[in-house]
DNA sequence: CTTTTAAAAACGTGATCACAAATATATTGA
DNA sequence: TCAATATATTTGTGATCACGTTTTTAAAAG
């Protein structure tokens, strides 16, 4: 990543270019920051409880300290980062009762959302073919993942199908919050999936492309939630197991 | 505010008190920040567009830039505070879209943390009655509020009877969620009540307060969701008549 | 009085340092 | 060999400064 500097600009660019910056054409440091160590936490390349600090994920990444706080404070803030007693951060532990409350919350949300997403589409046909499409199409790689036994490629696919659905509904708040519980399955979903393998995990996309092309909101709300129910059993067993 | 400098402990203290001084024991100056600046928005003491500054927010409080920038980033990382495309800080505004968002989000959220503190309970009659009783005497002074027509004092009760009910449900992650939404219409909210009075408000939490005495799930959940879809309407209403 | 232009102030962001507490490493004692 | 102690390192947090951009204020022009 680039370092942003006062000296960042030659003279050259400055008098050839005469280009005008201003802010809303630079993202700034700590959310580029916060955008990538967020995916490496949703994908599962960091396991519960493993351990971060600001200067370190300030040299991983070649910035400062202070894009790393903020990035991490972030994280913390949504419970995808826990900070120790003694204020040592790591990638947060999953517990029974999390599990619950996180299976409760995405059960509520996740189907509401996916129905806001087919009302968004509303009569538009060609709209609506082209994200039944880009389902099947993700859902395909995923099939692949589950033969091959891939599991980072699960994680992704899986993921990437949710969330394609869940940005159709244009309804930013409501993802945001899904986004946080995602943030905090990931890590123990990678571990769940890691010593499972994917063998055990059905694939219930076919019915949400399904519900979603017919336009069946009813059955389009069960089938997300079948699939997140299906999911979340797979951890609690896991978790219950190694007690 | 006390600054935390190293200065601040005396040696009088150091030597009389022997005092064993550990992070666990002392909350950080910037969590501080960060509870009292979320207090202020969802009680609506700060309208929606109010500009806020890390410099002046610092000087509020009595502490250095660094702790307010840190409550800052949080609350707009959950959405109660907005940034412009120039990165000026502001209260959220509030939109037509986000309304319906909110509403949905609230409807599904809240009345499962209710059911939730009800199953928490169990059978325990005595913690029934003392949430039964706690919950009777906010509404009391919630009731007193409306027919005198204070509008501060209606927003802290209705929060506070809400809050109450969910924190029974000792569920930390969709406690958090239900928060980062009344963080979200708290600045609204007020407003709203700032215009019409508390006078269009019909206390729906009589019936809460008896489905939760009779143990009775599907009453209580009945009663939370048609609580929330009237105050939401309200504010819905209002956002339609001043277009 | 209204619009333009120029100067000044304020702003968010990034960088760096200081400090106390916590953790890791080394040393000592049995 | 192992536990206890002492030393060194690492850590999060707070404070302060620098910089480029934006916003406000002042001055000038019509």
């Amino acid at each position: 990543m680039a370092r942003q500097t006062s000296k960042s600009k030659t003279e050259a660019e400055k008098s050839v270019v005469e280009e005008t910056t201003s802010y809303s054409s630079n993202p700034t440091v700590h959310e580029e920051v916060y955008r990538q160590l967020r995916q490496s936490i949703v994908s599962g390349q960091l396991e519960p409880g493993r351990a971060l600090t600001v200067r370190g994920l300030a040299a991983e990444y070649g910035v400062s300290a202070m894009p790393a706080r903020e990035a991490i404070k972030r994280l913390v803030g949504i419970g995808a980062l826990e900070q120790t007693p003694t204020r040592r951060i790591m990638v947060a532990q999953m517990t029974a009762d999390k599990i619950v409350e996180l299976t409760i919350a995405r059960k509520v949300l996740e189907p509401a959302l996916a129905v806001l997403a087919l009302r968004k589409i509303g009569s538009d046909s060609v709209k609506l073919n082209a994200l039944v499409e880009a389902l099947s199409e993700i859902d395909a790689k995923l099939d692949s993942a589950i033969v091959s036994g891939n599991v980072a490629e699960y994680g992704k696919y899986n993921s990437e199908f949710h969330f394609a659905l869940y940005e159709a509904a244009s309804a930013p708040v409501m993802l945001g919050l899904v986004e946080s519980l995602w943030l905090q399955i990931g890590p123990f979903m990678r571990i769940v999936l890691g010593r499972q393998g994917t063998a055990s995990f059905v694939d219930q996309h076919k019915e949400v492309t399904t519900a979603l092309a017919e336009r069946d909101t009813a059955k389009l709300e069960e089938a997300v939630r079948d699939d997140i129910m299906d999911g979340m059993a797979q951890i609690e067993r896991h978790l219950a197991d190694q007690d």
